[in-house]
DNA sequence: TGCATGATGTTCT
DNA sequence: GAACATCATGCAC
């Protein structure tokens, strides 16, 4: 059987990623990101995301400057920004704004909307369906990503990685906002956006700050 | 359904 | 040597 993939197909121009973080965040909900490689593709539908600001952000990886590890987040937008954390997980970041302003939105989850066999298979556990990338972490193992990808290029046509706009978008009233996830610093502030009432949004954890889940709004 | 914990390695103090 | 943008498991309820 032939099969006819919706993706990749027409990609976010890069203009979209030249904003402020806070300002690219919230747009990304609804698109689409997918992985295109020999094994395959996966794409999935971006439930949940969260911005990070430059090297004004307690809690961005661009806070102490540039590094090594974060040289990606001061090039051009568009690009991703793959690193590793805790030992064994991949985070996947898109790089937002001009080069030398060091922000990004890290992707937190989504429903894999194509290739669910390989996303499966690339878990472990066994793991199906709403699991699949509900997680930063998950996102990655569900898409293939490693750092070989970081740095690449979502914005042109035959990168291994891309991003396209919203089949429908979601409406200011869709979506909520709420503290980030898993840090300490600037736990404070609402830079974490998700999709009122998905339920591939990842589960939240620490910062007990006001409002959670499925509740506080503030779009 | 929810919390506590171990795995595991890179980066920066 | 400590912290870390996490996940899966195990056991309590």
């Amino acid at each position: 059987l032939l099969t006819v993939h919706p993706w990749p197909g027409d990609l976010l121009p890069r203009a979209f990623f030249d904003r402020p973080s806070t300002q690219v965040a919230p747009d990304l909900l609804g698109c689409v990101f997918w992985s295109d490689g020999p094994a395959g593709l996966v794409a999935v539908r971006l439930a949940e995301v969260e911005a990070y600001e430059g090297e004004a952000d307690p809690a961005s990886h661009a806070f102490r400057g540039r590094t090594q590890r974060n040289a990606v987040m001061y090039g051009p937008p568009g690009h991703a920004y793959v690193y590793f954390t805790y030992g064994m997980h991949y985070c996947v970041n898109l790089v937002c704004q001009p080069p030398g302003q060091a922000s990004a939105v890290l992707l937190r989850a989504g429903q894999v909307i194509e290739g669910a066999d390989l996303a499966t298979a690339r878990r472990p556990g066994g793991h199906r369906d709403r699991n699949l990338a509900r997680g930063p972490g998950r996102l990655c193992q569900a898409l293939g990503i490693d750092r070989a990808l970081d740095g690449a290029d979502v914005c042109s046509p035959g990168s291994a990685l891309g991003i396209s706009p919203p089949v429908s978008a979601p409406g200011p009233a869709d979506i909520r906002s709420g503290p980030r996830v898993g840090i300490s610093r600037a736990a404070d502030v609402p830079l974490r956006f998700w999709l009122a009432g998905d339920s591939y949004v990842s589960a939240y954890k620490r910062n007990g700050a006001a409002g959670e889940e499925p509740g506080t709004a503030r779009a």
